[in-house]
DNA sequence: GACAAGGTCTATGTATACATAACTGCGGCT
DNA sequence: AGCCGCAGTTATGTATACATAGACCTTGTC
């Protein structure tokens, strides 16, 4: 593994858990000896991360993390809905049948994933990840593709900051068997509509959760 | 000005004006010596374009230009007409009523600028990029102007291709204006409808001029 | 004659030394 | 007392030397 993959997974990782917290003035210096590379690795990998919108060149001092409004997330939301209905309408058309009624049988069966044993609930993230995927696969379309990935790094981000809670979990596994229902089925409209109404509730979710900020 | 901006402003320069074909190859040292800088800056030039989409790292051995492929402007015009036709329609229902008022007045007097004697019609592209401009601000969105922003780059070299004719560009000017007309209007509806006729008929344009590709 | 294995070579990947520009603190001026 | 300006310091920006890995060519064998 190269050593500026390293420094880039590792700062990437600790802004998306939180572990460095908006407005962290990341200077390269003090990166490189954290992480145990030099310095050209952290730059590149801090070029990445500023490509991103992780962070912002701070003019002339530094990149510092960046930070996420209440503003932020009313975007974020609303760019997805247009990006992630659109997909969705797609996949209904060009999608695979079969695919898509496996992830809608998976999906009804996900409610017994969400227990005590994992309070991290990988599985159930994996399983919503292969739904992901298996639209990005569908849609054909590499651009659109690309354009959902860059922003899912920033839902990541706000996931974290939103702690689903067992009983949203358990809805947003049925609001998203809906959304495979449809695609299987075939149903461009409907599967946006199913889109829709997931992404509004995942909002109101986050909002109710984190009313300041 | 930097180094790294220079070399980076001149490579995607070079890309766009198809200056520098698909699939050829952009070693470090022999940019760097192009372009009289070390191969530090244009590393980063390099990064930058990579993960704009115009070069991508072919594993090992340097970056290559990225080709465009018909499919890759059917899949861009796919993505375009969803966040444009969103993008337009937000425009209508946020952005200031005189903003657009003007742009369609000026619009409808482009076709005075598309004449012989500015063959790269620097100023009614101008005037276009200045609709964009004001939609971008209308819709006070920054995720959704960042997406846009990321195609823009491709498109403009699918422009370079297109060999805009000045009938073309005389009934581009009349959809702008419809365009601009339906924002200044407040009607989100059909800002989105004339968004699509407008991006319909550009694809089809493009296609017309290079069925092969 | 073709395929595979090894070596060489050339590219990128990394580290570090040096140049340069911006921020900060201090001092003098108004 | 506040502001402007200068210098010191510390950051990033650049260049270059070195490490390393992958690709291509050569050579040997089947």
């Amino acid at each position: 593994m190269r050593a500026s993959d390293k420094a880039y997974a590792t700062l990437r990782e600790d802004i998306i858990e939180w572990r460095l917290a908006p407005g962290t003035v990341l200077a390269e210096v003090e990166q490189s000896e954290r992480l145990g590379v030099s310095r050209t690795p952290v730059r590149e990998a801090l070029s990445r991360l500023s490509a991103e919108g992780l962070t912002t060149a701070a003019g002339g001092r530094g990149v510092v993390v960046t930070d996420i409004s209440l503003e932020d997330i009313d975007e974020m939301f609303e760019l997805r809905e247009t990006l992630e209905g659109k997909a969705a309408a797609l996949a209904a058309v060009r999608g695979e049948r079969a695919v898509f009624e496996k992830l809608h049988a998976d999906l009804l069966r996900a409610q017994e994933l969400i227990n005590d044993a994992d309070p991290a609930r990988h599985e159930y993230y994996a399983l919503v990840g292969r739904l992901d995927e298996a639209i990005d696969a569908a849609i054909s379309n590499s651009y659109l593709a690309q354009a959902m990935r860059s922003l899912r790094v920033h839902l990541v981000r706000v996931r974290r900051l939103a702690a689903d809670d067992a009983p949203r979990l358990h809805a947003a596994a049925v609001e998203h068997a809906a959304i495979a229902e449809a695609i299987a089925a075939g149903n461009a409209r409907l599967a946006e509509a199913a889109t829709t109404m997931h992404l509004h509730r995942s909002l109101s979710h986050v909002k109710a959760t984190h009313p300041h900020h």
